[in-house]
DNA sequence: TTCCCCTATGGTATCGATTACATATTGCTA
DNA sequence: TAGCAATATGTAATCGATACCATAGGGGAA
């Protein structure tokens, strides 16, 4: 590929002109700038950004941790993160850790390599360890959807708790007393802390669970046999800490020859695409992952940026989307 | 961050020294390798790509363009393709251009700035003028599920026109005969492809759609209207041409009472994991999305390392998942 | 006319890593 | 013991772009 020595032999001039017009940057005559755009249009030129970095540039490269981005949820997430800091004018490593300590590490060791400005991690509870060598560098690390003990600069996260209580909430005031709980994967942070906010608004009811089956995977399967097992227990409605979660239950429910919502009411919880397309539609509490992820990439920007203000824009609230697999109790 | 020179000056040596610490060159006494290691360890270092690249190196670095990865289907492709050529050495650029030819644009040009080994280009029908700049420059581009008009070195994509008329085949051997068509984007070729294996299977047996109805915009809404159209034709079967057209339809018979599959059959394209989400359970034309990605990834690779053998490894078969929306129509 | 500043352009050190080349110390063999 | 190969380490050129410095012509003010 051709070199700014190459543009400036073409146009008959200097390295150190060329680069002025590159920059605009210094004097240069109408001529030579004319001149030297020319051959740069002709050649198809772009400057080497490894040579720019090299020369103390910033590298506007930063990189983005997920577990998956074939799972809904974090595809959403990552495309919001990418298309925000694309047009912040950098460019982003997204990288499907899934989960493994071992693979995080290697895209941590990249990520030194490569001189990132800056790091988003998210979700994916295993040890936080590997971002040390991160911190030691002064790579700021915007955490969202996970806590990280220290590590992160910054950090995103929705109030589960209170999205938890407003699921069982929602349950509650039509009616319900018989509600059961499942979930996945029971290592998440996130899950735990909606738990959490279901027990409160249950016990705040007088109530508690009539089942609770928490799962190591987070998949349709695993979510359709926690489903089978809650139902065992005859509650007139159920909860999925997750929508994933609530549609294995509706698929359990609904082998199990029970009617939604008439004979189960089933809420879930993220609002992927997948909770308008089954049928019934499923009622469940929205996040505003988009937004989650333009916030990720605004914030990483400050702290990049060296903005020290972490003015805390509150995050749009979470909202009930009141679709079909919810109703009041049939009467005993 | 540190630089060899930092690690050169408290190991007491010479950045050569360390150099062939790091790449295993040349000779190095036990002694001093294991005093550079140590320092090595104790500051983090990690060679910075960007020198490395400058003196000649490769770059390492892809470039992966596709409409959106919060659409499912390009969510697992990215996934895939992303993991595979990580574990080739890669790193990716993953990059959404919506479909925008000036999106498109801006990404090619940072790719070349970045000097990037090869890319991968998925589905996107925009005009492809914007390759030009990289196939100046010799830079290997891998086709997926797109013809690239002479731009792209390498083209993978499945046999669309073979997926319409299996679509088309299953309905007719359950002894339909009044058969509809949705889908979208219509200016997708594969689309266009799939929608040609239709009609053609149909005129084999004497038949053609009752109704076709093709969308600009590839969404639920969309669908849900393209269906409701079609559905005013009274077919006893409907063929969406994705998997997204399919469920749209499931919901517009459903919201007009009609019962699937007693009254109306349903087919669908890709199996996306939401195909086996919806009530009831979507038969559906399985594209093997994961495999496309992977042979993708390692057609780059070849093409990258100069490998001028272009074995055409077959794609594995698209098959038949035979789920709940299909089934003989019941007697006039 | 002399001095100074603005305009215009070129030369070159620099960033971090690799590598060809130079230098130096061994240890063997003839 | 001279001489050469193998081992061990350092010096410096190089990659592409930037920016500081030098050089030089032109124009206006004193």
């Amino acid at each position: 590929m051709a070199s700014i020595k190459t543009i400036a032999k073409l146009a008959q001039t200097s390295v150190a002109s060329v680069s002025r017009v590159l920059n605009n940057s210094g004097y240069v005559s109408a001529d030579l700038r004319a001149k030297v755009e020319a051959t740069i249009a002709q050649t198809n030129y772009q400057p080497s950004s490894d040579a720019r970095v090299l020369r103390g540039g910033k590298s506007n490269l930063v990189g983005i941790l997920l577990p998956s981005i074939d799972v809904q949820f974090f595809g959403i997430l990552a495309h919001a993160m990418e298309q925000a800091l694309f047009d912040l004018g950098y460019q982003s490593f997204i990288c499907s850790t899934a989960e493994s300590a071992a693979h995080e590490a290697r895209y941590v060791a990249m990520f030194l390599s490569r001189r990132v400005g800056g790091v988003i991690a998210a979700s994916a509870e295993a040890g936080a360890a590997h971002f040390a060598p991160l911190r030691a560098h002064g790579i700021p690390i915007v955490a969202v959807d996970r806590d990280l003990h220290g590590y992160a600069s910054d950090s995103i996260v929705i109030d589960h708790d209170l999205g938890g209580r407003m699921m069982a909430q929602h349950l509650i005031d039509l009616g319900h007393r018989t509600i059961a709980v499942i979930g996945a994967p029971l290592h998440s942070q996130s899950i735990q802390r909606r738990l959490a906010g279901v027990r409160a608004a249950l016990a705040q009811s007088g109530l508690q669970p009539v089942s609770e089956q928490l799962g190591t995977t987070h998949d349709f399967a695993q979510s359709y046999d926690l489903a089978s097992r809650a139902l065992a227990n005859r509650p007139s409605a159920l909860i999925g800490l997750t929508d994933i979660a609530a549609i294995g239950a509706i698929h359990a429910a609904h082998d199990l020859g029970l009617r939604i919502p008439q004979d189960l009411s089933i809420i879930g919880f993220d609002d992927i695409p997948s909770a308008a397309f089954v049928l019934p539609r499923l009622t469940t509490i929205a996040q505003p992952i988009r937004h989650l992820g333009r916030s990720a990439a605004h914030r990483l920007h400050r702290l990049i940026a060296g903005d020290p203000q972490t003015l805390e824009e509150a995050l749009p609230a979470l909202t009930l989307i009141q679709r079909d697999t919810t109703a009041p109790p049939k009467p005993a």
